[in-house]
RNA sequence: GGCCCUGUAGCUCAACGGCAGAGCAGUUGACUCUUAAUCAAUUGGUUAGAGGUUCGAAUCCUCUCAGGGUCACCA
């Protein structure tokens, strides 16, 4: 349905009108700004007193005390806020009357005048003319806030989780807080990206639109290309492709992009998310275990300044050595059982039963496993730790350990309770890299869609020799999570997908 | 998808079978150093939607929609 305006909305509508009956317009064209609220500020203060500083700041209307002649009113913009001091006698009655009677919160404003400072203290604008910059139609949710004891203590914030995600600019404009997420955000993929870039990564793009998909073990999202007649895919990896750049020459390269797998919606999953690849020529997974602890604190440092990173209450030491183990004495460990006193699917999917795990039917014994690791190992690993030696059924794209056929050289990372990040020494051998395909195909069930179909150009590649070398992968998302301590992806997703809704 | 919880004014919330209310925002007025400004007055509702029970429903029941939590799913 169509835009309704509510009561509020028609008065600001009848405003709007006023304005331009007066000969005001309300979106004017042209700008004129000197300063940032918050260079306006410091202007001031590097200045003696006495000695005139004149600015024009710009801002979003935030507050505003109507004292009769006098108003107080404080406009925010991306730098901070500031207050301004208005006086009758300053800008003319005329001017004086338009802001009381049409000017109203969330109105972008342009203001002139000397910096001065308060009698109760604080740095504000002495206005001496102002300007309508854009009407706000909608009233923004406006929140009133009080320092109490050094602590910010807002009322009627705008919070109902909803609302926000489905009108993010809303809950941008009326929580500062969010926008730092978002900028914490933006701060931590140039951190990683920089990163890469001092160690002699290349970054790379490769195709979103897959004709086969492949990599890892998710449902794909489908299209379909009109004039190619062709079906494609939504990548669930970029792993296949990057190796790919290995066999044509590059050492080191890297991918920062967007995953997308039909898969169920939770607070550390959602449909579509970022992730970071590398694959390193020459590298094996200790290689990259040791890679990923260096790149994991820089990125901390360079997003908090500290390596100790809070959250969820409880204080997650990043830039500490990792504890590794591996994925049996994991298990050992937590859930009490070796595994490897059950070496067939049956034995383990009974002794699983027995201690309360889960064991679909059907499940491959290394999926056993990793089940094992999710209900009794995961819960358990907020500080950073590194699981290593997976089973070889369930990593196809990972070389074996030596000397112990039922595993892999890969590990999983998890801080704070969730997996971070997959790697492993990748798999070169096209022989070996086939039959593994292959029998996946028949671990699968072929109505599975999970199962992958052979890429026999991967393959193909392959042959051509690939150089060793060490993979890896990690959630951007739940990254960002972690170091803005959210508790869940989508409020470290500017627009999180929601159930569309009839208006 | 199962189970549990939630949906009331622009925002944040009350009312829990008996007249739909408060604070903020808005409107009108007063106030030339206020900052949750203050003071006085005042507007604003399809109680998510549809149906049912009842003399009477925001409240109880059923269904639908949306969201949250949890389980399942998820290398």
């Amino acid at each position: 349905m169509s835009w309704q305006p509510n009561p509020l909305e028609e008065q600001r509508l009848d405003k709007l009108a006023r304005l331009r009956e007066i000969g005001i317009d309300p979106y004017p064209l042209r700008v004129e700004r000197t300063h940032t609220t918050h260079e306006a500020i410091a202007a001031f203060e590097a200045t003696t007193e006495g000695e005139p500083v004149k600015v024009i700041v710009c801002g979003r209307l935030l507050s505003v005390r109507d004292m009769g002649k006098t108003i107080f009113a404080h406009i925010g913009d991306e730098s901070g806020r500031l207050q301004l001091f208005l006086r009758r006698d300053d800008i003319g009655d005329e001017s004086h009357t338009t802001f009381k009677k049409l000017i109203d919160l969330g109105d972008f404003i342009q203001a002139g005048g000397e910096m001065f400072r308060t009698k109760l203290g604080e740095v504000s604008l002495h206005v001496r003319e102002w300007r309508l910059l854009s009407k706000a139609i909608s009233p923004l949710p406006v929140a009133k806030e009080q320092e109490v004891d050094g602590k910010i203590v807002r009322y009627s914030a705008f919070t109902d989780v909803e609302e926000r995600y489905r009108q993010r600019y809303a809950d941008l404009a009326a929580n500062p807080e969010v926008r730092d997420i978002f900028r914490k955000r933006a701060h931590l993929v140039s951190a990683l990206r920089r990163f890469m870039d001092d160690h002699d990564f290349l970054e790379v793009e490769t195709p979103i639109l897959q004709p086969l998909y492949g990599g890892a073990a998710a449902k794909p999202f489908t299209t379909y290309h009109n004039q190619l007649k062709q079906e494609l895919f939504l990548r669930i990896s970029f792993e296949l492709y990057l190796k790919r750049l290995l066999v044509g020459g590059y050492e080191r390269v890297y991918e920062i992009g967007r995953d997308f797998r039909n898969e169920g919606v939770s607070f550390k999953h959602n449909p579509e998310f970022t992730q970071l690849e590398f694959y390193a020529a020459y590298w094996d997974f200790h290689d990259v275990m040791d890679f990923t602890e260096r790149m994991v604190a820089y990125a901390a440092e360079a997003v908090l300044g500290t390596t100790d990173v809070v959250f969820n209450g409880k204080m997650l030491q990043l830039g500490q050595p990792w504890l590794r183990i591996t994925m049996r004495d994991a298990i050992k460990h937590f859930a009490e059982i070796d595994y490897m006193d059950y070496p067939d699917q049956a034995s383990l999917a009974a002794a699983v039963r027995k201690i309360g795990g889960e064991a679909p039917p059907g499940a491959p014994w290394g999926k056993l496993i990793d089940g094992l690791l999710g209900d009794f190992v995961e819960p358990h690993l907020i500080q950073p730790t590194i699981i290593m030696n997976y089973p070889r059924d369930i990593s196809p794209l990972a070389k074996a350990v030596p000397g112990d056929p039922l595993h892999v050289e890969r590990f999983e990372f998890f801080i704070g309770g969730m997996e971070m990040g997959n790697a492993f020494t990748e798999l070169n051998d096209p022989i070996d890299q086939r039959e593994r395909f292959e029998s996946l195909q028949e671990m699968f069930g072929k109505d599975d869609e999970e199962r992958n179909p052979i890429d026999e150009d991967y393959l193909r590649a392959m042959r051509y020799g690939m150089p060793p070398n060490g993979g890896f992968g990690m959630g951007i998302d739940r990254l960002a999570m972690l170091l803005t301590d959210s508790r869940t992806l989508r409020e470290v997703l500017l627009f999180p997908h929601l159930r569309e809704r009839e208006e």
